[in-house]
DNA sequence: TGTACATCAGTGAACGCGCGTTCACTGATGTAC
DNA sequence: TGTACATCAGTGAACGCGCGTTCACTGATGTAC
């Protein structure tokens, strides 16, 4: 370690971008930005100064590329959430039987949570007034990976033939629930006496399915 | 309104409390601190200064009486976290069959979570080093409301006769994730566009009993 | 009944900090002539 | 081939802000004599 007074970790001064090229800076603040997020384990310990730093860069370098934080963080968020997505519908296609496929998606869901837990705090965990503009609920509700959870939900639903069929949106809402649920608590009460953590989230994520079958 | 350049309510300078009786500033100082938490809805949103001028105090008023920031958040909490056990308890009375017992817990938690976004936040989503020091899992684990929900749930197990009998404490913790999934996800996606507020709660609440029930 | 004094419940002013953001600038690089 | 110039990718220094906390203090109130 060779820096002398600053708390975090400063990069060499960055090369200026040639020409034409200057938008490289972008990405690199991007990738900075969700670095510094994830190694702080803290929104708020993001701050301009220390993405600066960490790219190399001066402060006002950063306004550059983006009109204030709230947009750097909003590009954080959009970067993450198709990974997110990705990684669901990789789980979900690990699978052949649709119900199967479904539980995949949770526990896929879950493992995301507890591995990414500065970026599925702010995806999911943030409160209205925080959170990037734009990055409100019809966001979510649009995105490819809530698409995608209406369609594995629909398909598991057809599988098993319940009568009268539930509305796979109802039911898809509900399973988001319960996954968040179980992954938001591991999260925020770590060190709580949780029973075996497979077991308790194989446990609650079967529930909704479990719920609708004929007695 | 008569304030002139500040931004939070300022109250009239307060009357100094006649000897012996100084601890009346700390229930005084804890109530504010309460009334802005609610008010701004915003943890961060009150600080030393603002509790300071809702008493109608200087801010090193404070020091007298709390250690730091920390314990007087702290002291916000164990009162509230008190009020939310009893409405639990009361909920829980108010039906005499076992499940629907269970279930108006269920729905009071619910409840109380919407109605009091910001206490709830504090207690059950702040990640754990912003939680106010001893405020730990073993303190909600060791809790009255976490016994009295364990009580709720073997009283239901118990009332429906299921074989294998299932761990109430497994069982209790399945319930409260549930619960807290579905309150966490209503208090920080608003603008979703949720079905029927009763109807998914009501769902989601029932799954975790009507998975162990026999086929 | 009067007064010196200890105690108690506070206060005023200042500390150092890190933050987001703005402003006027600089200096390397490519281009036109 | 040489040079003036526009453009582009940045920089350095400063702004005002609100924060938690500390320090030396004040002045009302009760008590001892």
């Amino acid at each position: 370690m060779t820096d002398l007074s600053t708390e975090h970790a400063v990069a060499p001064r960055r090369r200026r971008a040639p020409r034409g090229q200057g938008d490289r800076l972008r990405e690199e603040i991007i990738d900075a930005t969700e670095r510094l997020l994830v190694e702080k384990g803290d929104q708020d310990a993001v701050s301009i100064r220390a993405v600066a730093d960490a790219v190399g860069v001066s402060p006002p370098s950063i306004y550059l590329h983006f009109e204030d934080k709230n947009e750097l963080i909003f590009a954080v968020c959009e970067r993450h959430f198709a990974r997110f997505d990705a990684i669901l519908q990789a789980a979900r296609e690990s699978e052949d039987d649709p119900v199967e496929s479904l539980m995949a998606c949770g526990r896929a869901y879950v493992r995301f949570g507890l591995e990414n837990p500065e970026h599925y705090r702010i995806l999911f965990m943030t409160k209205p007034e925080q959170t990037p503009e734009s990055w409100t609920a019809e966001k979510v509700m649009g995105s490819a990976a809530f698409e995608h959870l209406v369609e594995a939900v629909a398909m598991a639903i057809d599988s098993i033939d319940i009568q009268p069929r539930p509305d796979p949106v109802f039911v898809s809402i509900s399973m988001w629930s319960i996954a968040h649920g179980i992954t938001s608590l591991l999260l925020t009460h770590p060190n709580f006496p949780w029973p075996d953590r497979d077991a308790l989230v194989e446990y609650v994520l079967t529930m909704p399915i479990r719920g609708l079958l004929p007695r």
